[in-house]
RNA sequence: GGUGCCAUGGCCGAGUGGCUAGGCUUGGGUCUGCAAAACCUACUACAGCGGUUCGAAUCCGCUUGGCACCUCCA
């Protein structure tokens, strides 16, 4: 018995802004796609944030024993810097500024991403498929669009036919807009456009002859439009219909919208059942963003060196960070949250590190699996992180109590408390903690010296050579290593 | 202008028509050579104005403020 077969899983989908039970497809299995990044630069922590709400979703759903396949791409063409039709390929862009070859570009930061990506401890999905690798299968569905009738050519480039899908679809369903209103706020500002309604898109675009990424197709040399390569990859790899997509909430219009009429066109069924968007991280009350330079980077986040935080922060403080938060809710990044979040992350840390010494009794003075269920109900309410992190701080404050006596555990349940506390913290949360960091071989080194340093000034106090031991411990302390003298003995962390 | 979303205690951040999320900060205490850490303990908030209700911070309306999307952006 798996489960999610008594856990009852209910997601918030924006296909109707309504909270509904989660059902696949095929019982027992998920197929999951989310929008991944552009590679054409740095992945900044606004976008990190969407791929590790997405991470703790994948997680979770793993954790109730689905077999999720969990495919996220990689734009690495076809997004334009400008209007469609001047347009110019973002990846061509950027490699002519830096005379570096496309793919290199890509390459480049598609490592970046992966290594942020390993940092924050997500998950690699099943498949992460490229737009480029795709470029065959994107030019069969143009042609299939084209005849259904939805899309027609112009001058070597082809276009949506939105307002003839219109007709009989419902074209704005996602992000709860109408056609009419959209064309009657539209001025038309460019005469020369190709395109039969402003509100068309382009499947297919038209390269010029400087443009560097090209492939020839049926309509002449060019390259994919923005939106095609998440239908093209989604259902190869997922099906015509599949069970969740996810992205972030800025790709809910025109993108994910656009996907829809893609794929209603294409396979003449609704693409998605379920449609999650993750919110926004916003730095000073205000949306990140690569253009307007209002971002940070996880690496400038990590060593400190950046103009918005005092000091630099772990990877996994920055996640503990983004857990306290649902996903769904806009988030602001500021120095004294990270502050008060590392704090609370150091807490519950000092829980786990008596997780294995606590003193076993005959009974339980409390109700082990009450608090279990909570965990639980926590998630199965649309990934309600924040509560479940609320829970794991109650779990840290019983840890304390049974250890210093005032509460009390059996063996049965103190094997319950382990195994959840674990669960969740490392395999749900995808937390570590923050001992981790340090590979074995290293932490025993690092104990023997230390050990030494705490031996040396268990002497220097017992002779109450104070100006010694205050030394040891103020310089210590200088150097991040933090002394703390217990009743047992003396500890440290790092 | 259009479409959504949000306004919660010093700060961050959940949530619900009645039973005081949680974290951080701060005050008090235990421990300590002194600290730090840890632990115990205290601190009853929901933008404003109306309305519905026995009862609303939670539902409805209005006002004010903020954010996102409508153009590439997670």
């Amino acid at each position: 018995m798996e489960l999610y077969q008594s856990n009852e899983v209910k997601l918030y989908n924006s296909l109707n802004g309504q909270k509904e039970v989660f059902t696949p497809i095929t019982p027992g299995r998920i197929g999951m796609y989310v929008c991944g990044p552009t590679v054409y630069s740095n992945v900044h922590l606004g976008n990190c944030r969407t791929f590790i709400s997405f991470d703790m979703i994948f997680r979770y759903l793993k954790h109730l024993g689905y077999k999720v396949r969990y495919v996220r791409n990689i734009t690495d063409a076809g997004h334009l810097t400008d209007d469609a039709d001047q347009g110019e390929d973002k990846i061509s862009k950027k490699a002519r500024l830096e005379k570096l070859e496309p793919m290199e570009v890509v390459q480049q930061y598609t490592l970046d991403f992966h290594n942020v990506m390993r940092q924050f401890n997500a998950l690699p999905p099943s498949i992460e498929p490229t737009a480029t690798g795709h470029i065959v299968e994107q030019i069969e569905i143009i042609k299939n669009i084209i005849d259904k009738g939805h899309a027609y050519e112009r001058n070597g480039s082809v276009y949506f036919d939105v307002v003839k899908f219109n007709t009989d679809h419902r074209y704005g369903k996602l992000s709860g807009r109408n056609l009419e209103d959209m064309i009657a706020n539209t001025r038309d500002l460019n005469a020369q456009d190709e395109k039969e309604n402003a509100q068309d898109f382009a499947l297919w675009k038209k390269a010029n002859p400087d443009h560097i990424m090209r492939w020839p197709s049926p309509w002449g040399d060019g390259f994919p439009g923005w939106h095609l390569e998440c239908t093209v990859m989604s259902s190869k790899y997922l099906g015509d219909t599949f069970d969740i997509h996810g992205g972030g909430m800025d790709l809910k219009f025109p993108h994910h919208e656009c996907e829809i009429a893609q794929g209603e066109a294409a396979h003449g069924c609704s693409p998605v059942n379920y449609w999650l968007h993750a919110n926004m991280l916003t730095l000073n009350g205000k949306k990140m963003s690569k253009s307007t330079g209002n971002s940070i980077l996880p690496k400038e986040l990590f060593t400190g060196d950046n103009d918005f935080m005092e000091k630099g922060f772990s990877p996994s403080v920055v996640r503990f960070f983004m857990m306290q938060a649902h996903y769904r809710s806009v988030l602001d990044f500021s120095n004294d949250a990270i502050l008060a979040a590392e704090k609370g992350y150091n807490r519950i840390n000092e829980a786990i590190t008596l997780l294995d010494k606590l003193p076993v009794s005959q009974t339980s003075s409390f109700s082990i699996n009450e608090w279990k269920e909570k965990c639980y109900a926590a998630m199965n309410d649309d990934f309600n992180t924040p509560i479940l992190v609320a829970e794991l701080f109650e779990g840290a404050s019983l840890i304390q109590k049974i250890n210093s006596g005032s509460e009390s555990i059996n063996q049965e349940d103190l094997t319950v408390l382990q195994q959840t506390f674990r669960d969740f913290f490392y395999d749900v949360l995808g937390l570590k903690s923050s001992q981790e960091s340090l590979i074995g071989d290293e932490t025993e080194h690092l104990d023997k010296a230390m050990q030494l340093l705490i031996d040396l000034r268990a002497q220097a106090r017992a002779n109450r050579d104070f100006a010694t031991s205050d030394k040891i411990r103020d310089q210590l302390l200088e150097a991040g290593i933090q002394l703390k003298d217990g009743p047992d003995g003396t500890t440290y962390t790092l």
